[in-house]
DNA sequence: GTAACCCCATACTCTGCCGTATGGAAGCTG
DNA sequence: CAGCTTCCATACGGCAGAGTATGGGGTTAC
């Protein structure tokens, strides 16, 4: 009774690892090589462990996934409120998000990474949700601006894209990063044509 | 001397394979799902014949991905030229290239399967080959159309990312199909926002 | 027809990962 | 400090795919 939850505490404090350690390990392993890459030995090779541990964490592999995936969702919902929640103006929310779509970098490339296999019964679901509540925010952005429902969502439609295939190019290495200065000049390219309305 | 190159012909006519029939049994596969579903075994139970037919006509595994690589890349070269190509005014080459990149559907999931995987040093040179001269393309539209160097520039980027983009929320089934009705009133949205200026 | 060659089937070994079983070390509890 | 729980190491069996070796059936050339 007299303690104070525990619970979730990092690598960093004990040697012994938590569930949480595991799921996020996962996620980065996720966003380096994929999906596919994800396995229970070579992760447990990267946390300097044996998959002894694992296994008395998780029942396997699959269930591993499905928690960090969950993992995932919750922050990127948090994200979400961040970017897009705010109590601004519409046109300024949705610079805010424009501009904040630059910065967690580890949450975009778990993103892209679960977009490469849109198919699996796991991430599937996942992905659509996080997607369509991303979409559906920056729609009633949009709607607040001026435009009827069916334009706000072409346009919703139209910059989640260009988004989701900037995200793309910049993993070919192909469009300035965020440290160079064209980048803000491309992002202000992008609000003056796709945002200004 | 008297053959005419008696090369290129494909399984239907004979039951003995070709390199050519491995490759393009082998970009089928990664197109339904990606890099790492590409193995050896597999890709033979799904041609009806054993792997002793692959290793005959090739060294390994890492040679069948560069040919079949290298092949696309031919292939979508070609299907560039088609679409952009075309002496046409440059606003209505634009306009051909936003319709058409909605037809050869194997190709573009190729492409999207290969855009999980820009790291690898395979697939990451040629992606990114194929898709800057995608994007010189567009450049050259828009700078045919009035627009200085930068800016064409930066539209090219943003009309690519934004297909790129719809390539994935079609892959995960929340953006309407080219079947549906909604999709030509998308296209006609993006192509009033990006195209027209 | 038969010899040579092309193409494929079969039978191996080897490696990497999954999942299980079991023992042991570190921490809390009394 | 005994005893118990928690967490991890080690050692196993099993499976799937990579690559190799070798033999056989079909085709072509002479």
């Amino acid at each position: 009774m007299s303690n104070s939850t525990p619970a979730n505490r990092s690598s960093t404090e004990r040697n012994r690892l938590t569930p949480a350690d595991w799921e996020q390990a996962a996620l980065e392993l996720i966003a380096e090589k994929g999906i596919s890459a994800l396995a229970v030995e070579p992760l447990a090779r990267r946390l300097g462990i044996t998959k002894g541990s694992f296994y008395w964490h998780f029942p396997g592999k699959h269930e591993l996934l499905e928690r960090a995936l969950e993992r995932w969702e919750n922050q990127d919902r948090y994200h979400l409120k961040l970017a897009l929640g705010a109590d601004l103006a519409p046109a300024e929310r949705l610079s805010q998000f424009v501009w904040r779509t630059s910065r967690q970098t580890l949450t975009h490339r778990i993103y892209t990474a679960l977009c490469a296999a849109p198919n699996d019964s796991r991430v599937g679901p996942v992905l659509k949700r996080v997607t369509s509540r991303r979409i559906q925010q920056l729609g009633a952005a949009f709607e607040e601006l001026g435009l009827d429902a069916h334009a706000a969502r072409q346009r919703a439609n139209l910059v989640y894209s260009s988004y989701v295939g900037y995200l793309q190019l910049q993993a070919q290495g192909l469009v300035p990063d965020r440290d160079e200065p064209e980048f803000d000049s491309y992002v202000q390219h992008v609000i003056e044509t796709l945002v200004d309305v």
